[in-house]
DNA sequence: TGTATAATGGAATGATCGTTCCAAGTTGTC
DNA sequence: GACAACTTGGAACGATCATTCCATTATACA
């Protein structure tokens, strides 16, 4: 069985994602990649070069792949969307198809380890997250839906974590409804403008 | 060079616990932990056991610490020793001694790849980190600092997640003044019964 | 039909992995 | 001085690591 088949570069690059995210980039064997990419060796390092080639370009889609959903987002306000954001990464209970956790928190962790391009795309990973929560937050304050003495880069930071813990905690045992309801108790940070004193309040779920 | 030194077993063991800490249990190599602990590979295999004993101890000493450290946070009412507990992790920004992040957190990512005493051991760890906070937060309900609808387990969660953001944030680029920020940011989820109005507010730090 | 291209399986590289074993050396106690 | 307890260095184990090479095979296009 050889032959020239064309494989699905895309399709590769995903199976590829999903082995990196689950084991990072340190655990990772080339041998589990090419098992799971249905790629032999000879094409992989053909085509990528070596293990961090193919890392990269995994962390460039996965990333990409993040980015795309968190711009998804909708709702009339920027808390809406922000609300909206944080909901969509809440893992489904039942048994997810996705890894736990997220391949830009875990590869920030293990960057001591990888390859500086490695480290680069993580940095910019992150640093796009960010951006794009710290835009959400200025546009609401340029509408006025926030004060405008709010710390804007504070908030980004403040909402990464929250993003972050959204896709971490449930590794520590944190339920599906934990997790929405850390979500109702970290908007808190976003002040309610209309109508100011609620606080702890909202629950919501199924367990 | 050999001999009867009589080694200084919590020292082996501080010392595994930086490697462990810096690398994950994944990365760190045997050749590694006798280098920087000093320990033969014969008095290594000895006494631990395998490597996976070396980082069960490496955990135990760890999260012993930790929760020490979140123990020993003081302060006249529940809000103020909250954030005296989370300031008390916020990294010097000047060439810190310590590895970045938390190897709580670091193994509750790589949870899959552990054995199931690792696994447990990381588990229990975070358990317990959660359970400080939340009885931080039911002990404050319990005064009337916090409204007797409080969450308290959203809550709990929610700071865990803030604590991690704590440490782990840095590694994405944070600067000690941003996670100060940051926390007074997380610190709006505490509801402030006294003075109910203000939340984006406070500003401290040195860059 | 032929030839360049693309992808393959499989063997082989040297390095490093975790782990085991043992002979040798040092210390404390009798 | 002898013996037991402890620790060591160093060699060796098979397994796996990332990586390279090559002969083989199937496709696409001429």
């Amino acid at each position: 069985m050889s032959g020239k088949p064309q494989y699905d570069e895309a399709a590769v690059i995903d199976a590829a994602v999903k082995v990196f995210w689950r084991h990072g980039y340190a655990a990772t064997s080339i041998n589990e990649l090419t098992e799971e990419t249905g790629l032999s060796r000879s094409s992989l390092y053909q085509r990528f070069r070596d293990k961090d080639g193919l890392f990269q370009a995994a962390m460039a889609t996965y990333t990409d792949r993040v980015l795309r959903r968190m711009n998804a987002a909708e709702g009339r306000t920027g808390r809406e969307r922000l609300v909206a954001l944080l909901r969509g990464f809440v893992p489904a209970d039942s048994a997810s198809q996705r890894p736990p956790g997220c391949l830009l928190a875990r590869s920030c962790a293990e960057r001591i380890d990888l390859s500086p391009a490695g480290r680069e795309a993580t940095l910019s990973g992150v640093d796009r997250q960010r951006e794009i929560l710290a835009k959400l937050v200025r546009d609401a304050v340029a509408n006025g839906e926030l004060p405008t003495h709010t710390d804007a880069a504070a908030l980004a930071w403040h909402f990464l974590g929250v993003l972050h813990a959204v896709l971490n905690l449930p590794q520590a045992g944190a339920t599906a409804n934990e997790v929405n309801r850390m979500i109702d108790v970290a908007m808190s940070a976003w002040p309610n403008l209309d109508s100011p004193a609620r606080r702890t309040r909202s629950r919501r779920g199924s367990d």
